[in-house]
DNA sequence: TCAATAGTTAGCCACATTGCCAACAAACAG
DNA sequence: CTGTTTGTTGGCAATGTGGCTAACTATTGA
C-alpha cells in the first residue's frame, strides 16, 4: 500500500510551483512547444526550460525534439498517483468520522 | 475558476516532504500530539515542530495546547482544494482525449 | 551562404529549506 | 519546591530553488 515516496515528493514539488501548474494547465489540452508554453510567463528562457526540466524529470510531461522545435506533452500517470494518495487520506478521514458517529450513536441514551 | 494559487503553492510545497505527509497520514485517523506525532521519526524535536508549522501556516493541520500539551489535528478543507485542482485537470485532459477520438472518427472512412 | 529562430549550457546570485544544538519556559508529579 | 516532561526560541551550517546574463549549437528560410 506504501508509495514510492521520492516519487510523491518530486511531484508535489514540481506542482508547488505556480508556473509548473500552469504549464501542466496548458498541456492538459494538448502537446506544446517550449516557446509556446514559456510565451505566458514573464521570465528569461533558461529559467522557464528548468520548470520543464523539472517536470520532465518527475515524469509529468515528455518531450521530443524534432528539427530545432521541442514539443512537450503531458503523462497523466504520475498526477494519477498524487491523486490516489489524496484519495486515499480521504478515504481514512471519512472511516474516522463513521467510527466517531458510530460511537456517539451507541453512547446516545435516545438511542434504542 | 482560478483558484487562489499561493494557497495551492504552500499545500503542494507542504505535501512534498515524507516527514510532513507522514503526519498527515497519522491525523486522518484522529487527533495526536507533538510528541506521539514525532516519535516516529528520527529528527530532533525542533526540526520536527518545524514540519508542523508549516502545515499548520498553510492551513492542512492546526493544534491547540492544553497545559503543556500541545494536540494537533487535520482540516481537510485543503486538501479538497488540491484534490480540486488534481480533478480539474484530469477533466479537462479527458475532454481533449474525446476531441481527439472524435476528429479521428469523423476522419475515418469506415465511418458512415 | 547568411541571418534569424529555437533551444541549450554554464555560471552567478539571493533567498528558502532542512537539519542541528544549546538554552529556555512552563506545567505536572512527588 | 524540585526534577522531569513537553514544548519553544534562537542561531548556525549545508543544501536546494528560482531567477538572471552571456555565450553557444543547431535548424531553417531567404
Amino acid at each position: 500500500m506504501r508509495q514510492i515516496t521520492p516519487q510523491l515528493d518530486a511531484c508535489f514539488s514540481a506542482l508547488s510551483d505556480p508556473t509548473r501548474r500552469a504549464v501542466i494547465e496548458h498541456l492538459v489540452r494538448g502537446p506544446a512547444t517550449v516557446s509556446t508554453l514559456a510565451a505566458p510567463h514573464a521570465m528569461a528562457l533558461p529559467t522557464f526550460m528548468r520548470h520543464l526540466s523539472v517536470l520532465e524529470k518527475c515524469g509529468l510531461i515528455r518531450s521530443e525534439k524534432t528539427g530545432r522545435v521541442r514539443t512537450c506533452h503531458i503523462d497523466t500517470s504520475p498526477l494519477l498517483e498524487v491523486q490516489g494518495w489524496l484519495e486515499w487520506q480521504r478515504i481514512l478521514w471519512e472511516q474516522q468520522l463513521d467510527q466517531i458517529d458510530q460511537m456517539a450513536l451507541s453512547l446516545d441514551p435516545s438511542n434504542s
